[in-house]
DNA sequence: TTGACAAACCTCGGTCATCTATGTATATTA
DNA sequence: TAATATACATAGATGACCGAGGTTTGTCAA
């Protein structure tokens, strides 16, 4: 099923760091990666990816390298840092509060 | 706890229509009521809730009418119609879909 | 009675995340 | 050798939400 776009706001940065903290990615394969997890509900785009991974690398949640692949293409692997996982913790809580407080809403479980 | 306005977006009229499934309502009511149900967690501006309205009307998915409450203001109420109802059903799943590919991302229930 | 405040509605302009479109370069495959 | 997939990148457009401002009406205390 086709999700719309805005529900993806918000959500993106902590489904990258997600990926990173099992091990470490290049983009290109962050976004194969990503839609195969979602059953290609997540389609990230290059467009959106790239710039992410600049700002956090610029805000220290990740480290680059860059190393030659097999086929002898040259490949930035981004590592997530110490901080990295931090952030990661907290986003993962505020991702829960807030899906928690949505089905509250929706599912209207608090009086009426 | 704070929730980072981006992940707001794209579930707003999810709730502001779940709210109007279960009676009819005026903005400034709905403003209080998605605060209460959901903890504080979401705080909607005016400034947001009345452009979404007018939308909503003018998609046909709910209808205005005027009443004099008790206190002799006039308040604009709003009720959804079938085709909100139906809408509101769509992004029900399109929200249950969204977060479950979310989690399954970030908690990798999915292989490595 | 007047001044402050809450209720109730509204709009305009800005911000920010994401996408579209485009560009580059290299490796693989037909 | 031409097309396709890989791999990275950026600039401009889009769209949701907010901030800031404004208006009117009712209530309540000084």
């Amino acid at each position: 099923m086709k999700i719309d776009k805005s529900l993806m706001t918000g959500s993106t940065t902590l489904m990258v760091l997600s990926l990173l903290s099992r091990k470490e990615m290049y983009g290109y394969q962050m976004i194969t990666e990503l839609a195969r997890r979602s059953d290609h509900t997540f389609e990230l785009k290059e467009g959106t990816l790239y710039p992410i991974l600049h700002t956090l690398e610029a805000d220290g949640l990740v480290t680059v390298r860059e190393k030659e692949a097999e086929t002898g293409r040259v490949r930035k692997y981004y590592r997530i840092t110490r901080k990295g996982l931090k952030v990661l913790e907290e986003k993962k809580v505020e991702w829960n509060t807030f899906t928690e407080k949505v089905n509250a809403v929706v599912c209207g479980t608090s009086p009426a």
